[in-house]
DNA sequence: AGGAAGATCTACT
DNA sequence: GTAGATCTTCCTA
């Protein structure tokens, strides 16, 4: 098991968010270990990024996205935790909203979290998977370099797989470039 | 105090 | 498949 290192976060957010794709999630709770793939993620900038939380300026609440890369930056939109890892070239802004997961691990966990009957539904989404893994603002800021940690990402030889990309969903100002990115034909993708 | 926000669920045509 | 209500922070006035 190899944890990705620092040195993984410190690029620009928009290589940072393809290469997670495919790495495995894991959430280390006293219930037991939850698992699961990124099959998902978007691409967020600084100050000339409209639909980023840090597009105003530093702020006490976003100044994560301006701190050291490889830590989360969780935060609530319409009810939903969502979460990002912080990504970006040292001294830069920026971070990679992680969208839909393949839950690998303790899926029978994840189902008691949420009430669905399709496993396809159960973390098909930003809101979905964070409330599946039972992550909440407890886990803002923690770092998922440090094996230590209760959420951690890494690096797990999968299959071959195609990446896809398209503009960022549901942004009220998106970039006029494809932000997000995912695995083509995977079931657990939030939307073609 | 009020409203917007990187979404989700449910209930329809 | 699309539309509308509602979810809970944190910012801005």
């Amino acid at each position: 098991m190899k944890i990705l290192s620092r040195d993984f976060y410190e690029r620009s957010p928009v290589e940072v968010a393809k290469d997670l794709l495919g790495k495995t999630l894991m959430l280390k709770k006293n219930s037991g270990i939850l698992s699961a793939k990124i099959v998902e993620t978007e691409a967020y900038f600084g100050q000339k990024d409209p639909a980023s939380r840090a597009h105003t300026g530093r702020k006490p609440y976003n100044q994560l996205m301006f701190l050291d890369s490889g830590k989360t930056f969780i935060y609530m939109v319409h009810g939903n935790w969502l979460l990002n890892i912080v990504a970006h070239q040292k001294g830069s802004v920026g971070g990679v909203l992680i969208r839909a997961i393949e839950p690998l691990q303790g899926t029978e966990t994840m189902l008691k979290n949420r009430h669905v009957k399709e496993i396809r539904d159960l973390t098909s989404g930003p809101g979905k998977l964070t409330k599946a893994l039972d992550i909440t603002k407890d886990l803002n800021g923690i770092d998922v370099t440090d094996r230590d940690s209760e959420l951690i990402v890494i690096e797990e030889q999968g299959e071959d797989f195609e990446i896809s990309s398209s503009h960022r969903i549901g942004v009220t100002a998106d970039l006029p470039k494809n932000l997000r990115f995912f695995i083509k034909g995977n079931k657990f993708v939030s939307k073609a």
